[in-house]
Parts: structure tokens; C-alpha cells; sequence
DNA sequence: GTGGTCTAGACCACG
DNA sequence: GTGGTCTAGACCACA
């Protein structure tokens, strides 16, 4: 029922990415408000404080705009930036290290096509 | 000049996933030394003592054995073993988030070619 | 188009502070009327609740007269109250941290001039 | 002793804007430690997690590196950044209004030069 | 020793 | 109702 937590990664960076994912997949669309802090909290049972961290981070990040005792609502603009952004990170640094570990597992033909050129593309 | 060290992961274990990817790559074969704590410390600029456990948590994997006064040697069965749990942990847990987050950045074609059936397998 | 709002203050606490600057700027005389309540919220977009307490804030400060029914006055000395208060409180609480601020950025020539004896007055 | 806590606005930001303000004064060169949270929060009898907010920030501003398990060091070119952005910061934002307000309570002769020309400059 | 994460709970300002 | 700040204290990973 309520959400389990990846011990690998801190559970305010979780929050964030599933918020992102939302984002992305269109279930927050631009101008939606956030589930409240508290919400979150409540709902994932995980203290506010921790809600608010990731809140914040996507504020950092410029995908939210705060608005004074409203709540914080998603900014217009936020998938496209998280479309071009998380592409670029993804690319330059999460795929090398998994395509590397790919090749060297041996796996490269059940998970990418048979070839591998196509799996390290420039990222211009 | 010298590697420089991934913020987001503990840098004995980006030492212990150097020494793998070398295992797996043949570059170090099954009875090679390693590299002594000492000179990868001295090469890396990094606290002889972050060396030693990453060596540690090999020889807890049962990839390397220490032979007392000479050094730490790759076990024989090594790169089998590798092999057979780096498989499993990849396909369980690295991938399945990997692959989701392809598809939400719509890389799929790209990266995984136009099928994407192939790309959630059975880690039987 | 219509006014923005600074981040960094309160929403009332800048509708106060217009009305104080023109009151000192004379396009608010003495005796003049406040626009309404519900005009500024209105123009402003603002929850007339929070209009309403830049009034109360005013009126508290001694700046206004509420007269049932007819609205909100400029009281008759206001001006002189701010110039006094105002004054007073930007020697000793503001300007001090600004000039600081000033200083290490090293722009007091640019805008303060050479000397910077004048710049700290006594506040009596 | 300790410190005093100015009550308009966060410890937090208060903690970062003391260590600002010693890069640019040159009482924190670059390369230099940070004294570590737990020194400035038992200094300044503030809870660790305050100090640590403060430090997160200014890490976020690119001012200054972590080491892991060593410590934040001020970065190289954090003196530059700072005198570039504060600079820019301060004229756009925060002297356009203290200048209003200046001339508004009829203290530019006092504070400034006798001619206000020099007081709002083009931040080209 | 260093920084980092999380909790539980209090209190505040804002709208 | 909203987010924001702070505390006290626990526990962790890293070097």
C-alpha cells in the first residue's frame, strides 16, 4: 500500500524522482498544484520535513513555482525542461556506466538489438 | 590526470567496481595480483585505508584471495561467479528503473532499438 | 501587466509599503481616501483578506482613519510620522547592513561617491 | 559572545552570508576548509542541521567543494563568482529600492554624494 | 573526525 | 489550509 523506499537512495531524492516521473508521464500537467507536504507525508508515512526537502529540490530546479500559502504548483515549461534536461544528464552520465556494464555482462544482445552502435549515440 | 572520483558513490566502491570491470574485461585473469593498496592509493591520491576495503569487500565476494605477506590474487572461478551475481543484481535491480526511465524519455528507439519486448526478461 | 510580487517579503507587508511610498511621494495627500479594499485585491489579484491587513498594519501604525462605511483615510500628520519613523528605521536597521554590503563589493565609489564619512551617520 | 541572530530572516541564511561575506574579505581563501558544522554549531549554539542547510547552499552556489569524510573546502574562483554575482545581485535588486527609499526619506544628501546621478548606475 | 539522512514535534507566517 | 524554520537527538557512511 504505502510506497516502500530504495534504501540505495535517500527517500527526499525518490519523492523527487517520482514527482519528475509524473511530470514526464503527463499525470502532472503544467500549472497543476503539488499533493500538499503534509499529504505526502502522511500518505507515505515519512516526516514532512523530508517532503519538503524534495520540494524544494524541484523548486531548485526550476519545475515549480511557489505560491505564498497556496502550495506550489508545477511551473509552465517544466516538461519541456525535464524532457531536454534529464535527457542530457541520462545520456552523458547514468547510460555510459550502464552500457559498459551491459557489454561486459554479456547482455548487450538480450536487452539493446543485436548491434551495439547504436547504443552509445552523441549527445550534440 | 589522476581519476577523478564519482560524487555519488562511495569511492571504495568505485575502486571494488574498477577491480570487477578489469576481472570481467580479462584484464585481470584468475590468479593476477592486484594492484598493491599501496601503489593504487599512491596513483589515486586516496587514503590507503579506503584501498583496503574495497579489497576487503572483494574477498568478502569470494573473488580474491590474500596470501599473507605477498598480496591479494584472483580467485580461480572468479569471473564465472561475476558473471552469474552481477547478471542477477543487474537485471533485478538496475535495469528495471533504467529501463523505465528510457522509455519516460522516449530514448527507446534509440537506444534499445524499435522493439521494446525484449527489454524486460525473465531474470530466471 | 499586473504587479509582480517579491518572493521575499510578505504579500500584505508590500501592499504596505506602496501605500507608505506614496504617501511620502504625495500622490496620497492627507485626508485622501485608500483605495478600496476590494479594488486593490481585485488589481492585484491578491485575497482582499490580505489587502485588508496592509490596512490594518496602517492603521495600527497610526497612518489611517477607518471611517464606517466610507472607507479608509489618510490620517493628518501621517506624513511627518513616516518620515520620522522611517527615517529612524532605515539608519539604524537597514543601511548599516547596505553599506556593509556595499563596501565588500567595493561599489561605494560608484555610489556613494569618494568619502565614505558621510556614509554612517549618527542616528540621532 | 555567540553570535546574535538578526530575526528577519533565517539563521540559515545567515550562517551562508557570514561565510560570503569572508570569502570576500579574504578571512576564508580559496582552497581553505569551512569550519565544520558541528564547530559552528556548537560555536554559535545552533543545531547541526541548521549549519548544514547553510553549507548545502552554498554548495549549490558552486562556492565550494565537498570532500568526502574531509570536509567543504572554499572552490577556486569562489572569490570571482561571488564579487560577479553578489555585484550584480545587489544592484539589480536590492540597491534599486534602498535608492527609492533613500530618496523618498530625503537622505540622498546625507548618504550619497550631493547629486544622485552617480546612485543608479547601468549594470551593463 | 567529516557530512548526510531521518524523525517527532513545536512554532511561525501567510492567505 | 499552505509552506518554512528550528530543535534535539538518533543513526549512518566515509576517510
Amino acid at each position: 500500500m504505502d510506497p516502500e523506499w530504495n534504501d540505495s537512495q535517500p527517500i527526499y531524492r525518490q519523492i523527487r524522482d517520482r514527482v519528475v516521473a509524473m511530470i514526464l508521464d503527463g499525470l502532472l500537467k503544467e500549472g497543476d498544484p503539488l499533493p500538499s507536504v503534509r499529504n505526502v507525508a502522511a500518505d507515505s508515512r515519512v516526516n514532512p520535513l523530508t517532503v519538503l526537502k524534495a520540494y524544494q529540490q524541484l523548486e531548485g530546479d526550476g519545475l515549480v513555482d511557489k505560491k505564498r500559502g497556496l502550495g506550489m504548483f508545477v511551473k509552465s515549461g517544466a516538461r519541456d525542461i525535464l524532457l531536454r534536461g534529464e535527457r542530457q544528464r541520462f545520456l552523458t552520465e547514468q547510460w555510459p556506466e550502464v552500457h559498459a556494464t551491459i557489454l561486459r555482462l554479456g547482455l548487450a544482445e538480450q536487452l539493446l538489438g543485436s548491434g551495439s552502435g547504436r547504443a552509445a549515440p552523441k549527445e550534440g
